[in-house]
DNA sequence: GCCTTATTGTGAACTTGTCAAAATAAGTGC
DNA sequence: GCACTTATTTTGACAAGTTCACAATAAGGC
């Protein structure tokens, strides 16, 4: 999985989606990849390492399109920007630490399909179930932080 | 439940977290209780409806404030501006039709504390749940709405 | 009623994200 | 490999939503 071959596939799955295979996605795509739930702003600094030129606004232009997609997933904690990472396809669920901001992935413990048969969805066909913890990660409660204001 | 009776209520509950009670605070609170998961902008223009005078900024830090209090539940839905209810002290949740917008208040089927026992949370004590239903309403389908993009 | 201090109002600024139009480059056919 | 077409990126301005500092006001205690 270096990144020639991550390259590789990323190009596929772009033309797959009858996109053009430029540098400014791949950057964007490795930048994401190696920076999981990572705000527009991080993932602008992390794509120039390998593309020094890129704009910000085309860094918003091509999550947004990869978001579209699905090629990319977006999630937006409450007071934070969006968050961008690769891992699409499952449903999993984020935990937000309320200290630190750190974010980790949870998988549900129901299954692949959490969350989506709701009591009573007064007539609405669910289509995604979006899930957030907030709490307070191991670290920060090791360095005695304090609860979250709510 | 006549207007009295309620500002009465919430004077007592102001009090109680050593806040004085002011007409800025009861009338966001009244807004917030007429108009639940509105915006701000939206509860600034139903609190005018009962203090013509008051100004956007009061609105902000009086739904900050409260909702810090525990007294307004904020939710931010995706491409939305943060949400306010009164509705505070189960932990329900919110779908929302990604044709028209409109939220309506989900109990989790699975009991009060719907979510808060994920397969693995990598150490954190979780201390809220923010679950998020993404769909389309009984009435955008009925008029033929499409799937949102994702 | 007066005083103290929380609260609100004033006005500006900031962050995140979006838009329109010109410049550039990916993919296609020759 | 070269030219062409059109998607993509860049440029630069702009907008929504929210927050901040400080002055003006008013709630609660005496």
């Amino acid at each position: 999985m270096h990144p020639s071959s991550e390259h590789t596939e990323w190009a596929s799955a772009l033309r797959a989606h009858g996109r053009r295979v430029t540098k400014q996605r791949l950057a964007v795509l490795d930048a994401v990849e190696a920076h999981p739930h990572s705000p527009a702003d991080a993932i602008l600094a992390a794509a120039r390492d390998e593309l020094p030129d890129i704009t910000p606004q085309s860094v918003y232009v091509v999550l947004g399109d990869l978001t579209d997609l699905g090629m990319l997933r977006r999630f937006e904690p409450p007071h934070s920007p969006a968050l961008y990472e690769t891992r699409v396809g499952d449903n999993h669920h984020h935990a937000i630490c309320s200290a630190c901001g750190r974010v980790e992935d949870v998988d549900c413990a129901v299954g692949h399909a959490p969350c989506l048969t709701p009591s009573d969805t007064h007539g609405m066909t669910i289509m995604i179930a979006d899930v957030t913890y907030v709490g307070i990660c191991a670290d920060c409660a090791a360095k005695g932080a304090p609860a979250p204001t709510a």
